[in-house]
RNA sequence: GGCAGGAUGGCUCAGUCGGUUAGAGCACGGCAUUCAUAACGCCGAGGUCGUGGGUUCGAUCCCCACUCCUGCUACCA
């Protein structure tokens, strides 16, 4: 038995949660079941990034002090979980004072390396927006889209920056030699030839104004709050105790495996192993990235308002139904469509007519045979943990598809129901036992239905009612 | 613009280190049928493998050009 440490990425909470972040906890909680199946130590990690100056922006925009209106969000995200059937072992708020310390702690090593120093950073300040403005978020005109006419100031201030270019020859070896290893290779290529067009340092720290006095002080310099990136990511440490309970961090850390999104892909493969390697702190292992959702073949936006709540679908379908689709029906690695026809497609092409339709069967069967199952031992497939450990997790599922259709043909053959009652005995309670090897494989993918079903297939088995009945 | 990846039946994808009839699942049509959730099973229809050239006895797979899509090309996260 190892230790497995694993994230979930930190969500932003200036907004409620979709249903591309329902994707990423299945995905990271799939990986997470299936360690602890594995009979692994796990600890699994998630939290909320608090300290942006969006999440400001936003509170101020519904009105609301800073801290609630973080905290509701939260909330949402630890809901969303709930109703995923998803149990992280700590969510690690990033307006902990718990984690201003550690980010503090963090910062302070860096500087002691030496790799901290101040440099004044010019940028187009928009007086509407409060905020500096980068040339993407402006128009042909180089004015910002929601104060059009309104010239940009140019504003100079100093800030502190990291010494990310120091880094660059390590980096690139540590990538490229899957000393930290990224997942998949397509994503790991984008990494190396981003660090191979040289790196530069990059801004760390934010004035107050700026900041609007949000987030964590810089040490030793009150002027001045840690800037977001520099904080986020340490929230994968102060999460497990990092500055606070040495020995709890010290047995978790480094993080076996991180998983993120796309988006977020150079956040977590080039500056923080660097600010890492810097504090002299332990790298992480290895990075997942996995892709996006789009709705019914379009982007998600608010302003297209198709944007799905996760919640919504649980409720109608249930947490498994939704589980499966993300896990079975798109690739990890490519970006997925979702849709609420296709959800009930798969719901009832694969959970009704193939595992629910199947186990009432044979259930039916081992009834009318008044059938008491001696439990047997159950394994993992092998087809399983090979497929497990690349993260592909449709194709896992789709192995243990095939042998439920395997079972439904080899019902339809052997017709226990035709046969003298010990020979069909003996049919049944093969079935049975491939059922329950099916049901403890997709453990992790499903749990609650693999839960039922070995309860179901123990002792005395009964008849019970579907357990995904059609949706019409 | 540069770099990387993709374009295969209605949908989602697999595949061919170049070789007689290009595969699967879903959806669709037919047959059969109860142990089962009008489910399972069997059978079937459905593709000029993005476009135009080239190499070859032969290309969906190799080469060139083009079109379209996606990602990356640093201080919004």
């Amino acid at each position: 038995m190892s230790k497995f440490y694993i994230t979930n990425s930190i969500p932003y909470v200036n907004a409620q949660p979709h249903i591309g972040h329902a994707l990423e906890f299945i995905q990271s909680d799939v990986v997470n079941r299936y360690q602890r199946l594995l009979g692994n130590d796990v600890f699994y990690l998630c939290g909320s990034d608090e300290n942006a100056i969006k999440n400001v922006q936003a509170a101020e925009k519904a009105g609301m002090d800073i801290q609630s209106f973080i905290d509701e969000h939260a909330k949402e995200f630890q809901d969303l979980a709930d109703a995923l059937n998803i149990h992280f072992d700590i969510f690690q708020k990033g307006s902990d004072q718990s984690h201003h310390k550690a980010s503090q702690k963090l910062w302070e090593l860096c500087e002691k390396n030496g790799d901290i120093y101040k440099k004044s950073y010019k940028g187009l300040y928009c007086v509407g927006c409060e905020e500096f403005k980068s040339s993407s978020d402006l128009d042909e005109n180089g004015e910002c889209f929601e104060h059009p006419g309104k010239s940009l100031e140019e504003v100079e201030e100093e800030n502190y920056f990291f010494k990310l270019s120091k880094y660059q020859d390590f980096l690139l070896e540590l990538i490229e030699s899957n000393t930290y290893e990224v997942v998949p290779e397509f994503r790991k290529n984008e990494v190396t030839s981003f660090i191979k067009t040289g790196l530069e340092d990059f801004s760390i720290s934010r004035s107050n104004r700026r900041a609007k006095n949000w987030g964590v002080p810089v040490p030793g310099d009150p002027e001045q709050r840690i800037y977001v990136w520099f904080d986020a990511l340490n929230i994968y440490q102060s999460g497990i105790g990092f500055g606070d309970d040495e020995d709890t961090y010290s047995k978790w850390w480094p993080a076996n495996l991180h998983v993120v999104g796309k988006g977020i892909i150079r956040f977590h493969a080039v500056y923080w192993p660097a600010i890492l390697q810097s504090a002299g702190l332990k790298l992480p292992k290895k990075l997942f990235v996995h892709e996006y959702f789009t709705v019914n073949g379009q982007k998600m936006s608010k302003t297209l308002g198709n944007v799905i709540n996760p919640l919504d679908m649980i409720k109608k379908y249930g947490a498994d139904a939704l589980r499966y689709y993300c896990l079975a029906k798109i690739s990890p690695f490519q970006d997925g469509d979702f849709s609420e026809e296709k959800l009930v497609e798969a719901y009832n092409s694969d959970l009704a007519n193939g595992l629910g339709n199947l186990v009432a069967r044979v259930a039916k069967l081992a009834e009318n045979n008044k059938l008491i199952f001696e439990d047997q031992p159950l394994a993992i497939d092998p087809d399983v943990i090979n497929f497990s450990e690349k993260f592909q997790f449709n194709n896992a599922l789709e192995s243990q598809w095939q042998e439920i259709a395997k079972a439904d043909r080899l019902l339809n053959e052997q017709k226990p129901w035709n046969l003298p009652r010990e020979e069909a005995v003996s049919v049944i309670k093969d079935l049975i036992q491939k059922i329950r090897l099916i049901s403890f494989s997709i453990q992790p993918f499903l749990p609650i239905t693999s839960k039922n079903i070995l309860k179901q297939f123990s002792g005395e088995i009964k008849s019970q009612s579907p357990l995904f009945p059609r949706i019409v």
